[in-house]
DNA sequence: CTGAAAGCGCTTACAG
DNA sequence: CTGAAAGCGCTTACAG
C-alpha cells in the first residue's frame, strides 16, 4: 500500500542492455562514457523519471552535502536572516540545509546536535542557547569528524571556526555617541552575563565610559532586560532613583529599547531632549517609532554568508586540524532621532 | 587526512563477539534480546561514542523522517512563524526539517522540489512563488509517492492537502469594519492576481462592498502594491484623484499599509479621521506605529503546527489515494486606532 | 569505453 | 534470544 517502486539506475540498465555502472557513470557526467550511451541513458532516465537516491549517494561517498544548523529560535529576524544568507550560499554551492531550534534549551540543544551528527552533516553551524551549560555536545561533534563553525553566541572554551559580530567595539561606539550628544548619566540595561555577546556588549559600555572620563555609576546598571517587558521594568527603577540617568542603552535588543521608550512615553519624558535610547539589532520597527531608535545593524543577512563562505573556504583546512579561524563582522551604529539631542548632527 | 572512521555497528559486535544484528536490535531497542546483552551493548556504545548513521538506516528501511519545506523567503516574518510552527511539532515527531527558499523564482522552485525528491523525504510541504507558472513540478512530487502539503499560496490545478487561511473571510470582515466606522470610499491596494490568496482578499473587498450597497469604483482599486515603495506610490495617486478615498485597505500586507501611512502623514491627511487604513499580516510593527495600525493576524504559528499535524494524522491515508484534506485557519481582524473614528467602538 | 564485484552501514525476514 | 545472509541504491577501484 505504502509507495509504488521508484525507478532505479537498475531499472535504466536493464532497459538498454547496460551494466547499473554505466548508467551511474553517465549520469554522474564526468567520467568515461561514449557520448552515444550518455545520450541513450540521460533519455531513458527522463522517460522513465528517474530522480537519483540521495540517501544510497551519500551513503556510498560517505558524506551528504548538508550543512546544519542550530539557532535559539527560528522565527526571530536576527537569526532567520542569518539563515537566509546561509541559504543563499549553500544553494549555490547544491548544498542542503537542516534546521534545527533549541528554543533557549540545553537539553533540546543536546539532541539536535545528536540528530545532525547522525545524519552525518558536512558541516554544523551553532549559536549557542542562553541556557547553555558545557561543552561536551560540541566536543562530540569534533570527535566524530565534523566541522563545527560557531557564530554569534559562542563558547570559547572550545577552539572551533567562529562567525562573530565585534559586540564590543559596537557598543563603544554607541555609548561614545550618547556622550558626544551630551548625555551625562548613561544607564545599561544588560543581558545574561554567560552570553559572550552580552558580557562583550558590556565591555564597550565600560571602555567608552572609561574613555570619556566618566564615572561607573554601579546602579546604573541593570541585569536581565532582553525583553521588551524586562526592559520596561528596568526602566522604571531607573526612573525612579534619586539620580535617574538622562540615557539608557539598551544593549541587549531593540525590544527592550522599545519597553524603555515606552515607559519614557508615558511618564511623560522627552525623547532625545530627557531621555535618551539606543536599542540592538536594527529591527525594523526601530525606524518607525515616534521617536525613530538609535540602534545597531548586525549585517545578519552577511553574517549568514561568511558562515556558509567560511565552510566552503576551508574546507580542506577543516579536517587536518589547522588553526581554526574567526571571521569578524564590524556591526553598524545607526544614529536615529532617539539620540540626537543636540545640532551638530554626527 | 579527511575523516576518521567513525564506529558502526560491527565494532560494538566485534568488541562483544556478537553479531551486528543483535547490536542493531539491542540499538533499535524494540526486538527481542535479552536485557544483559542490551546492557551491555548499550554500555561499549557509549564507551565507543556510537552514533548512528542515518543515511544507512533510512536507506534500508526506504525513507528517512524528514520533512520538506519549500517558501518563497525564509526570512519574513509570516514564513519564519510558520517554519517556527513547524519545526515545534516535527521535533517532538523525531522528524527534522529540511528548508529550502525559492526566492519567488519559479525555476528556483523546480530545483528545491528536484532535491527533496532526490532526498527521499517522507513530506513535502510548499507555498508556491509569485513566479509560479505550472503544476509539473508539483505533479512530479506525487508521482514519487511523495505526500504533498501545500499551504497559504496554493495551486488549485492539483488536487492536494492544504492548509489555508480564509482570506476571503477576513478581508470581508476588515472592509465591513470600516464600513461601519462610517468610511465611504474604501480604496483597495491589491497584489499580483495569479495567487489565490490576493485573488481570495480581492473578492472579500468585493463581497463586503456589495453586501452593504457600496458602489464599485474600479478607480479606487490599484494592482500591484504588494511593497511599502508600490503602497506609498499608490497611495499618492489615490489621494490626488478628484474624489480620492477616505480609507485604504493594503490586502498585501502590513508594509503597504506603512507606505499609506507615510505617505498620509506626509500630507498632513489625519488617521484615522481623515484617512482609514487597514493592513494584513499583524507584523509587530502594526502595534507601535502611530497611529497602531489595523490588521489581521493569520496565526502563522498555528499554520505550520497545522501543517505538520496534518501530515502526521493523515500519512496512512496519504497513499491509498483518499481524497485529499484542507485545513481551514480563521485569521481574525486586530482592530487597532487608524480604523477607529467613531465613539461606538467595536 | 564497458562490465563484474565489492562495499557504504544499516535492518529484517529466516532459521535454529 | 542469537546468528547468517540478503539487500536498500548507489559509486568506484579493478580488469579487460
Amino acid at each position: 500500500m505504502k509507495k509504488q517502486k521508484r525507478t532505479t539506475i537498475y531499472d535504466i540498465a536493464k532497459k538498454l542492455n547496460l551494466n547499473a555502472s554505466s548508467v551511474s557513470r553517465a549520469l554522474s557526467n564526468n567520467s568515461n562514457v561514449s557520448e552515444a550511451t550518455r545520450q541513450l541513458i540521460l533519455a531513458t532516465a527522463k522517460e522513465l523519471n528517474y530522480q537519483q537516491n540521495s540517501m544510497a549517494s551519500n551513503l556510498r561517498k560517505g558524506q551528504n552535502q548538508t550543512i546544519g544548523v542550530i539557532v535559539p529560535h527560528i522565527n526571530q529576524n536576527f537569526f532567520a536572516d542569518i539563515i537566509a544568507g546561509l541559504e543563499e550560499v549553500t544553494y549555490q554551492k547544491g548544498y542542503n540545509l537542516v534546521i534545527c531550534q533549541s528554543n533557549e534549551s540545553y537539553l533540546r540543544e543536546i539532541k539536535c546536535v545528536n540528530t545532525l551528527i547522525n545524519q552525518h552533516v558536512s558541516c554544523i553551524a551553532i549559536s549557542i542557547c542562553a541556557d547553555f551549560e558545557d561543552d561536551s555536545h560540541l566536543r562530540n561533534i569534533k570527535e566524530h569528524g565534523i566541522p563545527l563553525i560557531q557564530f554569534d553566541r559562542v563558547t570559547d572554551t572550545l577552539d572551533t571556526f567562529k562567525v562573530l559580530n565585534d559586540n564590543e567595539q559596537a557598543s563603544m561606539e554607541a555609548v561614545s555617541h550618547m556622550i558626544e550628544q551630551g548625555y551625562k548619566r548613561i544607564a545599561l540595561l544588560e543581558g545574561p552575563q554567560n552570553l559572550n555577546i552580552f558580557r562583550q556588549r558590556k565591555e564597550g559600555y565600560l571602555k567608552a565610559l572609561k574613555k570619556h572620563n566618566y564615572p561607573l555609576v554601579p546602579e546604573l546598571i541593570k541585569e536581565n532586560a532582553w525583553t521588551k517587558e524586562l526592559g520596561a521594568e528596568s526602566t522604571r527603577q531607573l526612573l525612579s532613583l534619586p539620580e535617574p540617568p538622562d540615557a539608557i542603552f539598551a544593549s541587549t535588543s531593540d525590544f527592550s529599547a522599545l519597553g524603555v521608550l515606552e515607559v519614557a512615553t508615558k511618564k511623560g519624558l522627552k525623547v532625545p531632549e530627557e531621555l535618551g535610547i539606543c536599542g540592538y539589532s536594527n529591527e525594523p520597527f526601530t525606524e518607525i517609532t515616534s521617536p525613530s531608535i538609535t540602534t545597531i545593524d548586525q549585517y545578519s543577512v552577511s553574517m549568514g554568508k561568511a558562515i556558509a563562505n567560511l565552510y566552503f573556504q576551508e574546507i580542506d583546512f577543516m579536517d587536518n586540524g589547522s588553526h581554526p579561524q574567526t571571521v569578524s563582522i564590524k556591526p553598524q551604529l545607526i544614529v536615529r532621532s532617539s539620540t540626537l539631542r543636540n545640532k551638530n548632527r554626527v
